[in-house]
DNA sequence: CGACTTCTTGAACCGAGTCAAGAAGGGTGG
DNA sequence: CCACCCTTCTTGACTCGGTTCAAGAAGTCG
């Protein structure tokens, strides 16, 4: 672990910069958080240990961080996963119960103390709380999805489901996708997320390829055929309505 | 749909009502909440449609109810379960996207907008705010609980680890779970619970009375071997430590 | 250029799904 | 109170998606 103190990645400023009805303290405070020093994390670090609790937010800068859990015979699954420009601990003094939070690839990580939106006396209020709750909710409903994903679909539309969920939140972040995107983890990695063996994520990438649904070399994925892709993915884009008097 | 005056059920006070540091103004109001309307659904009724928003969180007062996702070829996924003593939309405004609410049994259901905790001028503060504030993670935790069961965990210990996380959770809303506790639904609900078969739920249950784990019958749980349960299941209670500033 | 990790492929196996049909409940009306 | 119907449960036989095991190929890094 190595701190960097360098504050070029403006995750957050490219993610709600562009909000509409944000103030100037608002933009103040993004370009604040942006510029906050660097924690930098190699594959496989620990970023909280089971049961440890998470006091103070984290943006993800750079790589992809999660949430895992390990299961006797060396089992595991991953929960949840971070991309740059997501938060952790955005409910505000989680405590993980017995799930850790790993860093999946070289990553770099800020703390922000200043987006806690469950904290007593609130800094956060206005346009940007909305979009932290927005962002919160986001993530709720990526838990369902990863739900369906495990619980009803199959080998080929689970990882159909994966990609499409994918592209969509690089998509929302600001990342340019229409060349495809990076999927910077191993087949191992991608296994314990689709709850699936490694053998098989193989060849259900490969059988993907073969029908000209996607195109995947190098660590990168480009989707060739959206419209079959999602229709094999059943996936629907989380739709958060906002309360109106929030 | 049918409104029903009456304030017997006491599921809150039940719930919270001995919370250590409860002021009296927040005992009053969880009583207000329990003299609160209940609307009754019947088995399959729908409480809120697809991309329907909840604005005011409704306590669950008896009987199941769920979130559930419906798929191609009429499968169908239980994301959720709510039981007797939980709230749904504690996140205030929530739109549920591609899922529904829908009761799986008959249910009442009594909407109480003093819970809403992010609602903007904010009626809860406190002992009580804090305890719904566990409450939202607890139900993530949950989620977290489901992908794993449905990742990584065979029908076996999947069966068990639902058994045990129910058991305990009824047991946290003070019900007593000595002499076993109630299963009331069908096992095809159980199969959309548990990503499985209805012959398979049907199976697995059969495998675990078999080895002397529980007893089931007529709607009916009861756990004869605790030990030998959470081994295979490998369940392991919520532990939400709250941040110290809250 | 090794040495290690990751990817790929084949073959055997098995957990779980599907299909089908009969048994057991549970509610309703005669 | 029984007969009937419909839902739910149960069981057997077959099928199949996916895992496991194993070994070779292709990357990747020092």
């Amino acid at each position: 672990m190595q701190i960097q103190p360098r504050g070029m990645h403006q995750v957050l400023t490219r993610r709600w910069g562009n909000l509409p009805g944000l103030s100037q303290g608002e933009r103040d405070l993004l370009s604040l958080a942006d510029a906050k020093h660097t924690v930098a994390y190699s594959p496989g670090a620990l970023l909280a240990s089971a049961g440890a609790v998470i006091r103070t937010p984290l943006v993800i800068v750079s790589g992809w961080v999660c949430i895992q859990r390990m299961l006797a015979n060396g089992r595991r699954q991953i929960v949840f996963l971070f991309l740059p420009g997501d938060i952790i601990g955005l409910d505000g003094g989680t405590s993980l119960a017995p799930e850790a939070v790993v860093a999946l690839t070289p990553a770099g990580v800020a703390p922000c103390p200043e987006l806690n939106v469950i904290h007593d006396r609130q800094p956060l209020f206005g346009t940007l709380r909305q979009a932290v709750s927005v962002a919160a909710l986001e993530d709720r409903q990526y838990l369902h999805d990863t739900i369906i994903r495990l619980g009803r679909q199959v080998a080929y539309e689970r990882v159909a489901h994966f990609l499409i969920e994918l592209e969509h939140r690089l998509q929302s972040r600001g990342m340019d996708v229409t060349y495809g995107f990076a999927l910077p983890v191993t087949q191992e990695i991608l296994a314990d997320i689709l709850g699936m063996s490694v053998v098989h994520v193989n060849r259900t990438f490969q059988q993907l390829r073969r029908d000209g649904l996607i195109e995947a070399r190098a660590g990168r994925i480009r989707v060739l055929d959206r419209t079959r892709l999602q229709a094999a993915a059943e996936f629907r884009p989380p739709v958060v309505a906002t309360s109106p008097h929030a």
